[in-house]
DNA sequence: GTAAAAATGACTGACCGTCGGTCAATTAAA
DNA sequence: TTTAATTGACCGACGGTCAGTCATTTTTAC
């Protein structure tokens, strides 16, 4: 053997000396040249750690993302009211705090809405999986707690998804500018519609 | 003077030219020249019509969107219950007539996420208020009709949004695959909860 | 009236610079 | 000496440009 490398170390640690880049320039306006030179590295080095651009954005969200996650439970941990704790999820979609990881997820979406491939699928139903999972336990504990109608169950997707569309919507139009205010008011609306009144009809 | 060719339409014969091969290889995958190929032109002639391929796929979409809203329009017409108009408006995420329109709104939407472009913004923008403000009359008869409790109108933008929300979760990830059950039964729901029942609280 | 000449716009593909990706050569640790 | 790691020169493909060609209309000359 010879000089040993942490590989996957060291593919972290190029990713994260490209975050800024890419956050300037935005993906698809870098060349492999440039991330390489950035990074410090020969261009043959980065082939050697990623298989493409792309490859290196996916490494940096999913960097990103555990950090944020990280924050994420425990703010979740310090909320009480459900209407609370969904607008700490839908945070990620406006607040100061997130803003490189929502610029990076919005560059993936853009690729994966794009060019479809089986990794960046796999990933991003991993990432569905994993907060869609929380927001189960988070809707779960409001109908137990007599917060909601047992009907919420039902809309549990649906919730999750308005969140995310109301973003793609402000990100591609001119509208939905404020973003906090229209997820606040539409959470705080549909809260007060599934509030428990006591036995269903 | 010499020749004269009627631009505008030069321009959408190219366009539907090139649709099939658009929709078969994805815009990505595409070159210039294969492009110009297919549509039985010189590669300069293209950049005599378009910037750009997306520029292209821009023109596709204006096109086949018109017939798009020419058949929405009918189908309105003919719908009496308020859920029915919305299910009318979310068919274009799921059913089969629109697929074409579908699959190149989702490239459009992927390169305008990549790389915001001011005329991008301002299409997608035109084509938002196109359709929320159909949305907002439906919702708005929904509510003189007395079907729906007034505070719908504060929950428009938050409907309008799901419905996409949940298709680019289907596009990005393996969940949402029965896209035409899952908003079915979010409409269905959401109407129940919003249906008027007298005097508001 | 008409034929030649001039003018003009449409069209083209060879050409150029750039980029993604490869690989033979080099470096340096073991 | 062996071999993992690194490198940048190199290659083919692509986007985009532009000088030149062609077809048609307009103008000029008789």
């Amino acid at each position: 053997m010879a000089i040993i490398v942490d590989k996957a170390q060291k593919r972290r640690d190029i990713a994260l000396a490209s975050k800024a880049l890419i956050l300037e320039k935005g993906i698809q306006n870098l060349t492999i040249a440039a991330i390489a030179k950035n990074a410090g590295i020969g261009k043959g080095t980065f082939y050697e750690y990623f298989k493409s651009k792309e490859a290196l954005l996916f490494e940096l969200v999913e960097i990103l993302m555990h950090a944020h996650n990280v924050r994420i439970e425990a703010e979740l941990e310090l909320a009480e009211r459900t209407a609370d704790k969904i607008k700490i999820f839908a945070d990620f979609f406006y607040d100061a705090k997130s803003s490189e990881l929502r610029e990076l997820y919005k560059m993936f979406t853009g690729i994966s809405l794009l060019s479809p491939q089986k990794e960046m699928t796999a990933f991003q139903t991993e990432c569905f999986d994993y907060y869609y999972t929380w927001f189960e336990k988070i809707i779960e504990e409001g109908i137990i707690s007599q917060e909601l109608k047992p009907v919420t169950r039902q809309m549990t997707g649906a919730i999750f998804a308005t969140a995310k569309g109301m973003f793609i919507i402000s990100q591609t139009t001119e509208r939905n500018r404020d973003l906090k205010h229209e997820i606040h008011s539409y959470v705080d609306t549909l809260m007060a519609l599934l509030a428990y009144e006591g036995e269903e009809r």
